[in-house]
DNA sequence: CCTTTAGTTAGTACACTCAACTAATTATTC
DNA sequence: GAATAATTAGTTGAGTGTACTAACTAAAGG
């Protein structure tokens, strides 16, 4: 627990009035002031300030409901830049972000042969010319990165494919670029950045995104922040033994991982090796040209040895849901990644699931549904963090 | 989010300067100074509003370090007391306690026979002897109850064993005897008991409480505090489904709940059900002979069918503590419960388990122990959250 | 012309801070 | 061992910043 002096009660209520224009597009004082409950003074103060930092303008007039007519102020969108990257595919992605999560310039390169430094020197080129393309003032460089991340001390304990381990990221790009970042495992920052950037979401809500690649991750939001657990790796689920006996061996050494059963790879890798006895199968015959889109395909056509295969990595995901939805009685989980290809269907089959191992009534009111920021939500949530760390855009002037 | 005042700030440092007074047996102000950063100032301010108030007096004079001796305070442990109420067994308890946890008198009374209202009337029974005894400011009154309960709201949704539904607890002990109330499911009031009266734990920390009695529930503190899940059921984990395949009928109506193959009942039924193919065990060999205790001393002789009967349910709930722990990366997980019985051996069988079932680093610095505040932890943990509900301290003078 | 709403201005309240004070003790010096 | 300096504890009174109140202007509707 910390001291309370005034700069907080003062940074508190900035930070409310800025949300509340964030959340609505045109916005009059007095609405502020109704919304906020802050007098009518007090927002005025608070808007003449950041009317001078430029954050928000006048945009017009609205309409009088028997009075002096509204001035409506609106956010403004370009007033600050972030610079977002996300590191958890075959290509490392940067992108200039404006406060709205608009992407105004994205830079993407391909990782594949590269790991540990010249990984590492990939992301700094990509910065580098990002860098140059900023035009606006600045909040920071926020990154998204596969692997165990220890946020607080902005280093990368482990990131298996890069060939990263105890990669002080944080200290090196700040020192490199003089500005402030933040490091986010990708399912978090994901986790982040759908609902920061999402609609339908309200600013204290729970909510748990699982992000299924090529590894499974989630990211946990508990009344509207992050959770990274005791030692930074909570949402670690792609781990969680779900096959209790004869499962298959996982690169982290165990037997029946959910990632062994669940993720792409493991669809890719189970549909290639069973081919062979299904040959009315629609999939290709050929192993090696089975791939994602060939099994979305032959799903969709209703080929019922891929349904089959799909139908079944729903049922371990929706296992793995019941255990979170029991634990934390979250009432909204998010699923993100190529496996939510499968759409509808595959949705409808991890909530029968996650219904069937599980308490009806918590799980009755949870939803589960596909996000809605694509491939992006990673990018926008690593900036997402710096757009709603509020010290950010008040230390700037 | 609110909008924020000076009365918060006020508030927030009071709580501030309590909570220290609270973790230090004895501490002069210039102590507190220094420990919070309030300067000296405002820390004379707020120990002279708390004197006036009887919560804190001054106990003497401390040893100097080159200076002007320090006088010491300390918080009058009785200044203010609270009923608590312990719903969740045999009998129903209640207790008058101090704000050092200290209970100062206890009244129990069997409640096999009752249910529906005759429990609401053995409960308000206890609650008027209770009061006719409290002779200092009470706080309010605070019950751990079985089921599931709705906090903010007050109201008892679904405990099975009392046949209460939708029972608005708050409402009607509040009216009835003019106090603050808070109801909390009995195994969340025992995660905050442990947490507050116990020792070893810091203010901010995270920690999960698992209860195993006839069921099992948790308790989860998230960064200090209880979380309750979007619907207020959030440590339902008794219903998590662990067998996946020909599990047992549960109460719930599923197969296979954690409640049916690692409750204390459940062990019960399986030694009662199996003893007849083990003749050779040290367990009575008439069914109905056997019980925990016979269970518990069976197993500390070393009796093979009973030792494996017990590490049986100890695999299952370290399967279940793998999930959590893979889900939040908390790194400190309570035992309670009778099943605590078993002790050491028990609690490494589960450490074990969980260790297979889940990622070696996290579990690494997972501590499973056994909770230190016995049966009383349910009825401290419904005062302690009286007691940190400092608001409650400073509207009474 | 009255009422209502938006927004501003001037002054107030209050919680924390600062600087300077008193009080009491230890350390140092002669 | 007495005088002096230095340090620590705690208090006092003035000062500061932030939100609030009340009263104002401006502009619209009825």
């Amino acid at each position: 627990m910390e001291k309370a002096t005034r700069q907080h009660t003062k940074d508190h209520n900035r930070a409310l009035v800025l949300s509340t224009i964030f959340a609505n597009n045109q916005i009059s004082r007095a609405e502020i002031a109704r919304i906020t409950k802050l007098t009518r003074t007090t927002v005025s103060s608070i808007i003449s300030d950041i009317i001078t930092e430029g954050l928000v303008e006048e945009v017009g007039v609205g309409t009088s409901f028997g009075g002096k007519n509204p001035i409506l102020l609106s956010l403004v969108d370009d007033s600050r830049w972030m610079i977002g990257l996300d590191l958890s595919h075959n290509q490392f992605r940067g992108a200039i972000v404006n406060l709205r999560g608009e992407i105004r310039d994205v830079i993407s390169m391909p990782v594949e042969e590269y790991d540990g430094d010249e990984a590492l020197g990939l992301l700094y080129h990509i910065v580098d010319q990002l860098m140059q393309k900023v035009t606006r003032p600045l909040l920071g460089i926020g990154v998204g990165t596969p692997g165990l991340v220890n946020t607080q001390e902005g280093v990368i304990i482990n990131a298996v494919n890069l060939n990263w381990r105890n990669l002080p990221l944080t200290r090196l790009l700040e020192e490199r670029y003089n500005t402030p970042v933040y490091v986010l495992n990708d399912s978090q920052a994901a986790a982040i950045g759908e609902k920061t950037f999402g609609e339908g979401y309200s600013p204290e809500e729970s909510m748990v995104l699982i992000n299924i690649r090529r590894g499974i991750g989630a990211g946990i939001v508990i009344n509207g922040s992050l959770f990274q657990g005791d030692g930074g790796c909570a949402g670690e689920i792609g781990h969680i033994v779900v096959v209790k006996e004869g499962g298959e061996l996982c690169r982290c050494g165990n037997h029946g991982c959910l990632e062994t059963v669940a993720s792409a790879q493991a669809l890719i890798k189970k549909a290639r090796a069973d081919i062979k006895y299904f040959p009315e199968s629609s999939l290709p015959h050929e192993p090696n040209q089975i791939d994602l889109p060939a099994i979305k395909k032959a799903f969709n056509t209703g080929d019922s040895f891929t349904q089959k295969l799909v139908f079944d990595t729903a049922e371990y995901i929706g296992m793995v849901i019941s255990s979170i939805v029991g634990v934390l009685n979250i009432q909204k989980i998010v699923l993100l990644g190529d496996m939510t290809c499968f759409g509808e269907k595959w949705l409808n089959a991890i909530h029968d699931s996650a219904q069937k191992y599980s308490l009806q009534k918590p799980m009755l009111n949870t939803k589960i549904e596909i996000g809605q920021l694509g491939e992006n939500s990673i990018i926008l949530g690593a900036t997402a963090i710096l757009a709603t760390d509020y010290s950010l855009l008040f230390s700037q002037s």
